[in-house]
DNA sequence: GGGCGCACGC
DNA sequence: GACGTACGTGCGCCCA
């Protein structure tokens, strides 16, 4: 039978907004009216099993009720904020149940269900109303229940026309009656003064109607009372016409659309916006439970597979440089290979991969580095889904296939759901393993052509096959080959700087008159601030703050701060580089980091275990870390390429400024240049404090700074600092015209690119609150210029792996650091290899401006300055 | 185990 | 005027 749901929209957001505490999800929406909303809609789709459903609001200000009354619900108190932030998210959650929703001006969402609610009567439906308002109990029928939400929203009256009759005495019509009486404050509708609810009924069960007491006006006892009715009479005549729900809306759309798919929802990615978490624990029990989802043939012969497969090699762990794989999963789309890795033939495997036409995966960095584990080297992938999906949105965490086959329909195990977490990890049984990889290769698997369409759709095809998949070859290369490290050089240091810090450790207890732990920021404030009584420059969310420049400040107060300054330099490098450097050497000398592609938001690489792209080089100290990176041996040196200013270069480009393109074209040195523009003076004006105060802009517009960061950074007021960026601006016209441009195409799209079309979605452009917004034009504005940088290093390193002349070479290339790479060169090709790859570099890409690549080569890191 | 403060690079 | 201000990784501390 059908059975149709009609949702009282505004009311159940107020009830569930009363009923719930004030809670909110970390981006600062409140969400309780979301949280009870989604937990009715749990419990209806549950017990009542719903064909149709709809959920009804109230649009306009001005319906028909208010032309015939004009005080027709005044007097209301104004919706809170809290509440008034949900009413959009509301209608997005609804839209994720995938239930119909409407509302129209002129009518109300009463009317609008008394209407649908008569045309379920009159095509044998059963219908169910859900309100917190007790005026739709007029609606009950055989046919038609109403379900009225009483304090909270999860306990539940259901008035029937029995159930009507058992409260009131009365037929659910004679409700509209019973409010021309007593009027109905909430509505502001007037009824008859003196009348209350015992009155009115009394009045209706003798005489059954409004009209009816009129009628039998001389019967009425109580000679207040008759006058009250008397004097009353067009006031409860025109209440009880406000009472009546109006069951005559013209709809454009009939009952059929109204079907509801219970299956069909987006549940899981609005419950996490939301951060729903228990909901969110049902949605995944439920996707368990139809686990069935690929009841496809599981084969164990390889060779019978197709000739468009996907691969999966599975381990838990993340670090898959070193652990092994302890599954391999293959399918064609229709038969699927599930081993336990012992268990396969290698020889086998690589036949069937090397004579596939395509082979598909999610991470083919991951997997030629697991299939490098069976000895195994393939990197021939056609296809990555995890890149493709960075690609569509970056700022979607790639968690893992799971979270990101949802995006294209295909509801998985989570990893974290089979494997467990924290204290209820589990190794899943050999069965369960063979069930959840079937599904996870066949999710990627059938993910691919929509993948693609999507790509292709954004103009992103090009980008991910010819830049970001090749690419992943290259990196697995790096970092499976690592970075010869000589350990002796780290323990030397390590002795050294122990040494020293246990002196400056003691200096710093004589003059603080106590022990304490210096690496804790909590116990140093106490020391400083209150102990030594040195003034408080600025303070965190817990407590002092006791950073760099807060120490800086306090430099001449002080004896102890410059003690407190070298301290923190030394610890810093003794644990994050002397030590946690070493405990990342393998067994084969070398360090073998990772790098992760789909993490920053620009399209820059990022590194760890360990990250080797924040070594030390500023501070001479540190720097002297670099001396433990080696080539692989004395005929070897490292080489280091790095492109000279490629952001403001990119900049140039894109702008088309012409001071900009000229001085690059010419090699001008861009700080000084700027400067002579910013300050108006000659070249030889230039003083090196107007050099400096050019390059923090530049650097500002690189990064994508504000007014107070470039503040922060020259130690100037925030006015000094929006001075210098509108001079900056003033003198490059072409920037500011395109600054105001991007902005405007992020407002319009949603997003900007960067030169290889590579996509950044920017949703607060259109923030109301101003910090938000600001944050999201700088973003706009930066991520080009960063992103395109990104794009053209990438490709460098793409080209130079598909370079015939640069391969002939015995080069290794070892590191990527944003804007250079490090290579390992035999000592006899050095010179001849330089140009080649330098060429390779600058040609990367064609910009407006020549690219430069400095480059500096020697027997360790440290050298190649 | 997670959040925080801090510091390193680009 | 708004009130927190490039990104990312990793360390030690501290609290649960």
């Amino acid at each position: 039978m059908n059975k149709l749901i009609l949702i009282d929209g505004n009311s159940i957001a107020f009830r569930a907004f009363y009923a719930l505490p004030l809670l909110s999800n970390q981006s600062g929406l409140h969400t309780n009216a979301l949280f009870g909303y989604a937990r009715l809609l749990e419990k209806i789709i549950e017990d009542e099993e719903p064909t149709h459903f709809l959920v009804a609001f109230d649009a306009g200000k001005s319906t028909f009720r208010h032309q015939a009354y004009k005080e027709y619900k005044g007097g209301r108190q104004s919706t809170p904020p809290e509440l008034g932030e949900q009413f959009a998210p509301i209608r997005k959650l609804i839209d994720a149940y995938g239930i119909k929703r409407y509302e129209v001006s002129e009518y109300e969402a009463d009317d609008i269900m008394g209407t649908l609610s008569r045309m379920g009567d009159e095509e044998g439906f059963k219908t169910i109303i859900i309100t917190g308002d007790k005026d739709l109990t007029q609606l009950a029928s055989e046919h038609t229940d109403v379900y009225f939400t009483k304090k909270g929203i999860s306990d539940i009256e259901v008035y029937t026309p029995d159930h009507v009759n058992e409260v009131y005495g009365l037929k659910p019509l004679q409700i509209i009656d019973l409010k021309g009486l007593m009027g109905d404050k909430s509505d502001n509708i007037p009824g008859v003064p003196g009348v209350g609810e015992k009155t009115a009924l009394k009045l209706l069960h003798a005489y059954g109607s409004v009209e009816g007491v009129y009628e039998n006006i001389d019967a009425v006892g109580g000679k207040k009372l008759k006058e009250n009715l008397t004097e009353n009479k067009d006031t409860a005549l025109m209440s009880k016409e406000l009472a009546t729900i109006y069951r005559e809306v013209p709809f454009d759309f009939d009952l059929d659309s109204l079907k509801f798919d219970k299956d069909n929802n987006e549940k899981h990615a609005i419950f996490k916006e939301f951060e729903f978490n228990s909901l969110l624990e049902n949605v995944d029990a439920e996707a368990a439970e139809e686990k069935e989802a690929f009841t496809d043939e599981l084969t164990d012969d390889l060779s019978a597979l197709g000739k468009n497969i996907s691969l999966h090699l599975e381990v838990h762990e993340d670090n898959y440089l070193f652990n092994a794989p302890e599954y391999v999963a293959v399918t064609d789309g229709s038969k699927t290979f599930i081993s336990r890795t012992e268990d396969v033939d290698t020889d086998e495997l690589l036949k069937v991969l090397n004579h596939s036409d395509t082979v598909n995966s999610y991470d083919i960095k991951r997997q030629i580095a697991l299939l490098s584990h069976l000895g195994i080297q393939f990197t021939d992938f056609t296809s990555d889904i995890m890149l493709a999906s960075f690609l569509l949105d970056p700022s979607k965490k790639i968690i893992g296939v799971s979270e990101t086959v949802q995006d294209y329909g295909f509801s998985i195990d989570s990893d974290d759901f089979v494997y467990g977490k924290g204290r209820n990890k589990k190794t899943p049984t050999e069965e369960e393993m063979i069930s959840f990889l079937n599904d996870k290769v066949m999710a990627v698997h059938q993910s691919l052509p929509l993948v693609k369409e999507k790509l292709e759709k954004d103009e992103m095809l090009e980008l991910w096959q010819d830049l970001e998949m090749p690419l992943s070859k290259v990196l697995a290369d790096m970092e499976l080959r690592g970075i010869t490290v000589d350990v002796s050089r780290l323990k030397s240091m390590q002795e050294d700087i122990d040494v020293r810090l246990k002196e400056i450790e003691s200096h710093i207890y004589e003059l603080a008159g106590e022990e304490f732990n210096i690496n804790s920021p909590k116990q140093l404030g106490v020391i400083l601030f209150e102990k030594l009584a040195l003034p408080v420059i600025k303070k965190t969310k817990t407590g002092y703050s006791t950073a760099v420049d807060v120490l800086e400040a306090l430099l001449n107060k002080h004896d102890i701060i410059q003690y407190l300054l070298d301290y923190r330099t030394l610890s810093k490098l003794q644990s994050t580089y002397v030590v946690g450097l070493q405990n990342e050497i393998r067994d084969d000398s070398r360090i073998h980091t990772r790098f992760n592609q789909t993490l920053a938001q620009t399209g820059r690489l990022s590194s760890v275990e360990p990250n080797l792209q924040n070594i030390p080089i500023r501070i001479e100290e540190g720097r002297k870390i670099r001396r433990a990176f080696v080539s692989k041996d004395d005929d070897h040196v490292l080489l280091a390429l790095d492109y000279s200013q490629i952001e403001l270069r990119v900049l140039a480009t894109i702008t088309g400024d012409v001071t900009m393109t000229e001085a690059f074209s010419s090699d001008t040195d861009i700080h000084t240049k700027t400067a002579m523009e910013v300050f108006g003076v000659e070249h030889d004006e230039v003083t090196s404090l107007m050099r400096r105060n050019a390059k923090a802009v530049n650097f500002g517009i690189v990064y994508g700074i504000s007014d107070y960061g470039l503040s922060q950074n020259l130690h100037i007021t925030r006015k000094e600092a929006k001075a210098f960026i509108d001079n900056y601006l003033d003198s490059f016209p072409e920037v500011k015209q395109f600054m105001s441009d991007v902005v405007q195409d992020a407002k319009r799209d949603g997003y900007v690119k960067t030169l290889m079309n590579r996509r950044r979605y920017i949703p607060d452009i259109q923030s109301r609150n101003f910090n938000a917004r600001s944050f999201a034009e700088r973003t706009a504005m930066n991520s080009p210029i960063q992103g395109s940088a990104a794009d053209i290093i990438k490709r460098a390193m793409v080209k130079y792996a598909e370079d015939e002349a640069a391969q002939k070479f015995n080069a290794e290339l070892l590191l990527q650091i944003h804007d250079e790479l490090i290579f390992d060169v035999p000592k006899d090709e050095i010179e001849a290899f330089i140009p080649v790859i330098q060429n390779i570099m600058e040609h990367a890409l064609e910009l407006k401006v020549p690219l430069k690549v400095d480059y500096g080569y020697g027997k360790d890191w440290y050298e190649v300055k």
